[in-house]
DNA sequence: AACGATCTCAACCGCCCAACG
DNA sequence: CCGTTGGGCGGTTGAGATCGT
């Protein structure tokens, strides 16, 4: 008897259930962890709820003014590639960017593009595109350490084309990415929010084969240079479980 | 307080592409 | 070279939350 495949929110248990076999497998053999780790979920199913949710490198919360000017400039120059202005915002995925964008940046742009007026930004958007040294510079940062979409698989994933445009920014590389990080932190005192806290094991029935160290602490180093041949134990099981804005209500369907 | 309108965001869908046999 | 498969990506949907009247 096939089982059908689930759809529809994640439990907590099975989210504590990806992520441990995450930490078995790895985070690219989507179909493999799908299949070995019981859920009864696809592979997309599953990489989409680790990229854009469990991930432990995520930032939630309200995009920054820098980060929505970024937004706003990378989206003048590169369109609706949702994934490729993600990479430039470490801890934000496409898809948080893509809904960003449709709420609050499509108006912006709109209004912008009908009152071009240099004062009329309220959030200090610049009026720019790609020859904005500061884009240019922002969108620079492949070089060293990367966002959360790039974990670590062979060329990043990118076609030889995208390729290509991300070496040109390497020639002008001005920033570095924790230079990015410290100008949003001081600009606003904007920090990361903690994604993952203080999860207990008791309130999961679900039993994890798996045990990370408790020593072991999370690197965005290390997470994103697994690679699948040796796959790493990098995930403290006590920073498993998100506790953001869904205390107490966590779906459970 | 009730109700409708609007917003937010997690999740799914379908297409595309690269890797592999 | 071709077919298959898995993964990535952009677009879209829909349920719940929030806001306005």
């Amino acid at each position: 008897m096939v089982q059908e495949v689930r759809k529809g929110p994640w439990t907590e248990q099975e989210d504590f259930q990806l992520v441990c076999f995450i930490g078995l497998f790895g985070d690219r053999r989507w179909d493999f962890v799908a299949k070995l780790s019981g859920l009864n979920r696809t592979g997309k199913s599953c990489r989409l709820r680790w990229v854009n949710y469990l991930h432990p490198g995520l930032k939630r919360g309200k995009m920054t003014p820098q980060e929505e000017r970024l937004v706003l400039e990378l989206h003048s120059k590169w369109g609706n590639r949702w994934s490729r202005i993600a990479r430039k915002l470490p801890g934000r995925t496409d898809n948080e960017i893509k809904n960003y964008w449709r709420t609050h940046m499509r108006k912006k742009a709109q209004e912008k593009k009908h009152a071009p007026s240099p004062s009329s930004s309220s959030s200090n958007i610049s009026s720019s595109s790609s020859n904005n040294p500061s884009v240019d510079s922002l969108t620079t940062q492949e070089t060293g350490k990367e966002s959360f979409y790039d974990t670590g698989g062979p060329g990043d994933m990118l076609t030889s084309t995208e390729k290509n445009i991300e070496e040109q920014g390497k020639s002008e590389n001005v920033y570095s990415i924790d230079d990015i990080w410290k100008e949003i932190a001081l600009s606003d005192g904007y920090g990361i929010i903690p994604v993952y806290d203080g999860y207990s094991e008791e309130s999961c029935n679900f039993s994890c084969p798996l045990m990370a160290s408790p020593t072991m602490e999370y690197s965005s180093d290390s997470l994103w240079q697994m690679n699948e041949e040796e796959p790493k134990m990098f995930l403290p099981i006590d920073q498993f479980i998100p506790n953001y804005e869904h205390e107490g209500a966590y779906v459970t369907g």
